[in-house]
DNA sequence: CATCGATAATGCTCTATAGCACTATTCGGA
DNA sequence: TCCGAATAGTGCTATAGAGCATTATCGATG
């Protein structure tokens, strides 16, 4: 149910304070210390002003200030409070709903999106633990540089022989082991994959912060196979134990694939939930 | 391979002639007959410019005129041609780069995106086979209506106790079983389901043509599991074999759940392709 | 031949403003 | 009391520009 009409809050405690006539100052690029931008960043060409109203619209739906159904400040009035043109305004809200968190309403306003459930969302396997409130580590079963996988090369993108990194790991829940898992990456293009501390930290968190990778999406087949002797004992299931089996060759944003990884999850222990479109 | 750059078409044969001055003549609804309106439609209110533009460009592209990564004309072009100010036509553009009919750089230019595969797309089994080039078929197990089913009745959103049309059938494919699938709906709603020929027919197909409903989306749930003996009898698979199972809820457009729908699917013969995002 | 710089065209952010279309509230009259 | 019109606030389309950031090409220089 939705907050009474017309009654918008419309004090702003929450304001990014923005630099005032853009416009003339924007020729003189060494932008005179006029009013504190707040989350400021030190690099250069600060940050866009429709993405810093995001982000107070944002920290005010994360912080529980705006609740799901609640409105959020029209166009105008977020023009008027951050100091930019209604334009601007309305680029910040409409991407914002083009991205679900906000709905709009001709006429009516401008609301906080009820909290969607993110379908088909690429989760790396802590991730997942850590959205089903469990902690998540993993054993280190082999690591290294093999040269002599052309099928999977292939997939990447690279040379049959290119040099790529090998990371196998047996995925742990509660203390018991759930999965096996083995990913490949360039070696050549991310060499401190191959030796950094992969028990504990995620795969996805190191491309994405220490390697620059923007990670997109990721390509999946699934199936169900079941465990060889080899696998039986990593997973301490009895030989011939239904897996379910998970591939996925996963792109960044440059299309570019990145990694391609195989899980084989114990049967009972794992469900993937996908959305599919007609 | 892109088009060499600088070398857009200058000459555009396909422009929708629109209104001049649209500003000062907005107050006068009632337009002067100034300029052709080629798409003009007789409704009221008519078609926003950057939808115009928009069909214009799409007419290009599947007419063939523009082929994947041929370029786009810029944003400065579409206005001037089509007389409408840069914004305007910058709107055009990013709303189709955003349903991925087209792909902006930065400094280059707009261009046709290569034709986009359908991830993630809900098909039913007759569907799935013929976009693999086979023919299928089913051999009906069982079907009638049941009442006991309170689990399913309640992800249909139904009382615990509702009739629910049930329908058990083997797929095949090639003579071989592949599947068995087991599907339940409302009897109430749709009694004509429980008799039709369904050996056939497919029950998508029957859905959307015949009852009405426009099928919108299902969520999915897959995992592993191992035949029991019944089933290791009906796919003709040893018993213990691993079965790949999808278990779907399908709602309609009017995000009602319309089918409940549970696959089994010997291994090695099924493979599902998902496409996640980050 | 390679490389570097200028150039030109592109997309991106933004201003300041106008009028239309739509929706919810409120207030006056039957 | 109920209903309809007025009203005010909202999002939507659009204008006519400015300057910035990014990219590809071409020509000059080594």
């Amino acid at each position: 149910m939705v907050i009474g009409r017309r009654k918008h809050p419309t004090a702003h405690e929450c304001r990014v304070v923005r630099r005032c006539g853009k416009q003339l100052e924007s020729a003189v690029r060494f932008r005179a210390p006029d009013v504190k931008t707040v989350g400021a960043m030190p690099s250069r060409s600060e940050e866009p002003a429709y993405k810093q109203i995001q982000k107070a619209i944002r920290r005010r739906i994360d912080g529980g200030q705006l609740k799901p159904g609640h409105p959020v400040p029209s166009e105008r009035e977020l023009a008027r409070v951050h100091k930019v043109s209604l334009m601007t305004a309305r680029h910040a809200l409409s991407e914002m709903a083009r991205e679900g968190l906000v709905e709009r309403r001709h006429g009516a306003g401008t609301f906080v999106a009820p909290p969607r459930v993110q379908f088909n969302k690429l989760l790396g396997y802590s991730e997942q633990m850590a959205s089903l409130g469990l902690t998540a580590h993993s054993r280190v079963i082999a690591s290294g540089v093999v040269t002599r996988e052309h099928e999977i090369a292939a997939r990447l993108g690279l040379a049959p022989t290119s040099r790529l990194g090998r990371l196998e790991r047996v995925r742990m829940a509660a203390d018991e082991p759930v999965a096996l898992e083995t990913c490949y990456w360039s070696a050549d293009e991310y060499p401190r994959l191959v030796d950094a501390p992969l028990e504990r930290v995620s795969l996805f968190g190191l491309l994405e912060r220490e390697c620059g990778v923007e990670l997109a999406y990721s390509d999946e087949e699934i199936d169900a196979t079941d465990a060889d002797l080899r696998i039986a004992e990593l997973l301490q299931i009895p030989r011939g134990s239904s897996l379910l089996r998970i591939r996925q060759l996963i792109f960044s944003t440059k299309s570019r694939a990145t990694v391609y990884a195989m899980g084989l999850y114990r049967s009972g222990r794992h469900t993937l939930r996908v959305r599919r479109f007609r």
